[in-house]
Order: C-alpha cells, then sequence, then structure tokens
DNA sequence: ACCCAAAAGTGATTTTCGTCACACCAAAGT
DNA sequence: ACTTTGGTGTGACGAAAATCACTTTTGGGT
C-alpha cells in the first residue's frame, strides 16, 4: 500500500529499497473511520497526511456554521493545515473522513529530518510544493472567470472521481455554490 | 537594491558575502517601463522575476477580453506564470507593468543549478514554495466564505499600499466583482 | 422488511451583483 | 490653455444565484 508513496517520490527522484525503507520509516500509518476527524480547529496539527486509500475532506468553519471545502483528500494526494502544520499554531481548519480512509503521518520534526539529512527528498517536497502552487493558482483563475455552471462542468471533466464517491452538497461547497444551484445544473 | 533578495534569504537561510555574490551572479536585473510586458501570452516564459521596484500585474485575459488578475508584483515579491515556467510550456498569462519597475531575473535552469549546487538554496525555495500554497489556499477560502464587500475591506486591512498605487478597477479584477460594484462600497 | 436520516430535486421569492449609460474629474500630451 | 484619455462615481435595469419551503429518493442500520 505504502507503495503509492515510493511511485510518487520515484515520479522526481529514484530511490533504492533502502532509502525507501527509511523514509518510511519517518511516517506513521494511521485508519480512521468515516466522519471521524483527524485535525480539529483550535487544535495542534503535529501531521502532514500521505492518503492511501478512501476520501477525506479539508474545511473551514465559517460563523455562521456553512462548510467551505478547500479540497478533497483522496489516495495519492497530501492533505493538511499547512498554515498550522508549518507555523505550528492551533488550526483554522478541519480534516474528516468522508469514508473510511487510511493515511500516512508525517511529523514537521521528520519532514524537515528527512529534507536536511537527504537532499533530494528535499527537491521532491520542493517540486510538490510548487505543482501544489500552481495547481491553486488555477482553481483561483477558474473562480474568477467562470460562472458556477462551468466551474462545475470543468470539474466534473477534469476529475470525474469525485463524483463517485462524494456527495454534491459537497462538492457545491468546494465550488462555493449553494446545493439547490448545483443540483439544478443539466446532469 | 539586490539587497533586498538577500535579506529575504537571509530570513530563512544566512549567507556570507561570497555566497550571496555566487546566488546573485545567476540572476539578470531588469528595467521595464509602464506598460511594458514583461511575459505574454503564447510565448515562452524563461524567467522567473523578482521585483526590486514598481509594481507588476500577472493576470488571465479570458475569451470575453476581460482582465482577471492573479496577483500584484511588488517590491520583495515573486511573480511568474510559474505553470509555463516550470513545464517549460507557452504562457497562458501575461505580467506587465503598472509602473516603470525593475526586476531580477532567474532562469529555470539557474534556478535548479543554484538549488542542486547549494541545498541551503533549495530549503529556502522550498520555504518560499510552501508559504505561496498557504497565502493562496487562504485567498481561495476567502472566496469562499466573504461576500465582495468583505474581501474589499480585508484585502485594505491586509495590503493597504496596493491602494496607494494601483487603480481601483484592477482591485476589482482581483477580487473578481465589477469595478462599478466595488466603487459601491464605503470608501 | 422496515425505519430513519441523509441526499437530492424543485418551485417561488428575494437578494446580490453585473451591465449599460452617463457625468465628472484629474493627469498627461500637444 | 486646451484637448484627450483614463479613472471614478452613480442611477436604472436585468440576470444569476441564494434562500426558503417542500417533496422525493436513496442507503444504512436494526
Amino acid at each position: 500500500m505504502s507503495q503509492l508513496l515510493r511511485q510518487q517520490i520515484e515520479k522526481i527522484t529514484p530511490l533504492t529499497d533502502g532509502e525507501f525503507d527509511y523514509i518510511l520509516s519517518h511516517f506513521t500509518p494511521k485508519k480512521y473511520k468515516k466522519h471521524q476527524f483527524l485535525v480539529q480547529e483550535g487544535e495542534d496539527v503535529p501531521n502532514d497526511f500521505f492518503v492511501l486509500k478512501g476520501c477525506l475532506k479539508l474545511y473551514h468553519t465559517s460563523a455562521d456554521g456553512k462548510e467551505h471545502i478547500l479540497q478533497f483528500g483522496l489516495p495519492d494526494w497530501w492533505i493538511c493545515d499547512y498554515n498550522a502544520y508549518f507555523n505550528q499554531t492551533k488550526a483554522t481548519l478541519n480534516i474528516d473522513c468522508v469514508e473510511d480512509t487510511e493515511v500516512l503521518c508525517l511529523s514537521l520534526y521528520n519532514r524537515e529530518k528527512l529534507c536536511s539529512e537527504m537532499h533530494r527528498i528535499e527537491h521532491f517536497f520542493r517540486r510538490k510544493s510548487n505543482a501544489g502552487y500552481i495547481a491553486l493558482q488555477q482553481r483561483i483563475l477558474s473562480m474568477l472567470n467562470n460562472n458556477p455552471q462551468q466551474r462545475y462542468e470543468q470539474l466534473l471533466q477534469l476529475n470525474p472521481i469525485l463524483f463517485q464517491k462524494i456527495p454534491k452538497k459537497l462538492i457545491a461547497s468546494y465550488l462555493g455554490v449553494s446545493r439547490e444551484t448545483l443540483s439544478r445544473f443539466g446532469s
């Protein structure tokens, strides 16, 4: 199962078995049940999560109680309240399970340890971070450019997997549209 | 002037004079006039830009000719069409000068050269990229959470410098609101 | 097989914001 | 000094989406 992580790293830099074992020893596997929280607003955020199986959501709850979803966490994705994680402050975001989920946990200490010990791992994380930055920029552009229906269709086309596991009200929350409005878009 | 760059790097990792001179030798200084393009849709994007002086805007022009501003470039900021830059594809974004501007240019080749030669520079760029990711996440959250007026006031409070140099129609385009609507928000 | 809760569709109404049209002002160019 | 251009405010109007209220469907748990 952790081969998923190895494959992801090896898309950027090759690894020997020994190297990967060493890297993996810095991660802790964990399993969570549907609706269980991995991170909750106000708490510390010791870990970044690499998703092996299942589905997570990362979201903020606004003053009037509405959920705003920043990201989903499907297998092969990283997910975390990075602001709280990197700056070691309290979480302002929540992460919980859309379905039963397995993750690999990476503490900030172990991340920085790996990065300083293995230059190629720091390289890997830089590349991942750059790619993440680009993805968020494109999402912002999509919010500026497109109306809700266009964003919906774009997401449907770009990431059809989401629509198999995730209730539409969560998709609506991710797109920044009301559930009712989204429901009126042609199937 | 290039001290701005040194200070930024030294917030993350200390440098000797010799090290900084070596780093700086990988950058090319350039000056641009108001309205001049640094990057134009359809062209190659050989350089990332570190802004020393002036003001830039990074934007996409949609099919119906509207500008959607992704980012401004003020002194001490990095700005680029990172998708085109890192993947060496043609630009889909434009960068031009809101006012006369001075930058330091960093080619992808020199960036990767520095990163592989000096582990601490790779560390620096990873940290910057992480910080950028967090900033974009917060912008997305602000777009999901807040109505245009709240976003306007938030920006005003968070970044009052923008309002001194930048015409309001550009602020409107950055916030994703029409110029007229923005104009109706309290002074 | 049944019950209950959550998900999803739908109509009516209200709100928000974009668009169009125009007036005004200040700065830049001739 | 005069013109031109770009930036800005403002009113009237319409389109799009949020909200509210309700129904239908689905799926999980006992």
